[in-house]
DNA sequence: AAGTGGTCTAGACCACGTT
DNA sequence: ACGTGGTCTAGACCACTTT
């Protein structure tokens, strides 16, 4: 792979990438002092994560070896590694040595308990079993439409569900998603389906969900709630609203919970 | 870089350091199997944390630079840099690039809300008033006592303290610390002390908190949080357990709070 | 000008997994 | 035996800060 050299990483970008504003070649340079500047790694690490995005590599599939991605971008070994070391530290990648770097996808185990934090007090978590309540289209509140970076009144999916731990309800789950991404999310899809809501939003879908913002509080379960998790009127429930996010930070699901912590918490590292 | 080679590292760590029982050459040789290898800057950031906790550099101090370290240690710059790497990703190390890299401290803004999670729902997060209404020492629970790693019955320092933000009073902290350590704790010493809590801890007692875990459920307060809180009985609290770690992982400190979270939430993020 | 961390390269070798 | 990621090295140069 010799070209022309100048715009050497530029033009080993697929053509569906189409022009980058900085090519790999003026960072090389040196050039750009009190401006934008952004190390090769970091585009290189923007140019794997636009990879990600427009599905070239699906969730649980490797890429291509940092060999291979060196030398399609024209650059070191040492340099690709430094971009997936990135993303691999986000959880975008997961790398396993002797066998490749592969797209981090919801469907296992170590995954699935970055997002979901309730876990029991005692022993280990057990997974939980879901019973959708309803799933509708609905013109999007001011406030969803914020979060979601949609216009007010543009359609979305409206989800409630319960989650149920060894028999014992213990979460509801309002959830809001762009309608136009979730098209033909149904409950009969909801319901049809075993394992974790992310998994099924990657195949189903081709939405990644990579982090996740929250807020909690501490709130009183009203009638609907206590009906819903079989509890008294007042029993206090921790509220969590969560905005989840896709490859370029993009919102694509708005979520309040309200979790019975009786027995479990909501568990937390800070470091 | 040509020494006698044979644990070239270990003849470099300061006398106090006493011997390590896996020699960097051992690693740079390329031995043990199927056994705990631990890579050369591993065994450095080991050493680096070991330094930290004897104190040989003070929180908010600058550390050696890299080419000194790679010439004390016998190794490249390059070896020392991944060790420094993670321990920045970590938040014990903090790199400024043209300056040097400096111990973090608790007196620091940045470094302030990474423990303090509960921010007004809207505008920015204000400085919290802290009063303090005990401190005294006691006799550990069993519980207090395994959370610290020390024997049932053997002395603690117990806090309560109110944290109010623009006078309203919003959190109540009790707080547990090992006796032997925090020799020296007193109300009056707390009252003295402007700033935050960590940061007493770093410059009076020399303990560095790196890293904690929380536990968060929903409780309603019962008259003693409510008439601390000036709020009615029953009102819905955020209760948030944490155990505190210094290096080493070692835990250093049990906190038990309550959060009114009305106009303030717990934030977190998810990745 | 000098010193610090930050980037990039090229090459050697090790550890792990598959063929 | 081969291909993958993981470690370690040595050197060049850039960006930032201070002298």
């Amino acid at each position: 792979m010799n070209s022309t050299d100048d715009n050497a990483l530029q033009s080993a970008v697929p053509a569906t990438a189409g022009g980058l504003a900085v090519p790999a070649a003026q960072a090389r340079a040196g050039r750009m002092h009190g401006a934008a500047f952004s190390p090769l790694y970091r585009q290189i690490k923007a140019l794997l994560v636009q990879s990600l995005d427009r599905g070239d590599w699906k969730p649980g599939e490797a890429i291509p070896s940092e060999m291979e991605l060196a030398t399609r971008f024209q650059v070191s070994q040492g340099t690709v590694r430094k971009a997936i070391d990135e993303l691999a530290a986000e959880h975008l990648l997961l790398r396993r040595q002797g066998k490749g770097t592969f797209v981090a996808t919801h469907h296992e185990a170590r995954v699935r308990y970055r997002f979901l934090r309730l876990a029991p007090d005692q022993g280990v978590p057990q997974p939980a079993q879901s019973q959708v309540l309803s799933c509708g289209r609905i013109r999007s509140s001011a406030e969803i439409a914020r979060a979601l970076e949609i216009r007010t009144g543009e359609q979305v999916v409206a989800i409630r569900r319960v989650l149920s731990f060894a028999g014992k309800a213990t979460v509801v789950d309002d959830i809001w998603l762009p309608g136009d991404v979730f098209r033909g999310l149904t409950t009969e899809l909801l319901g049809s389906y075993r394992g974790p809501l992310y998994g099924l939003f990657e195949t189903e879908f081709g939405v990644s969900m990579v982090r996740a913002d929250e807020k909690l509080r501490a709130v009183t379960a009203g009638d609907e709630y206590a009906t819903l998790l079989q509890i008294e009127p007042g029993t206090p429930l921790l509220q969590v609203e969560r905005v989840s996010h896709t490859y370029g930070d993009r919102p694509m699901e708005v979520r309040r919970g309200h979790y019975l912590t009786e027995g479990y918490h909501y568990r937390n590292s800070l470091n």
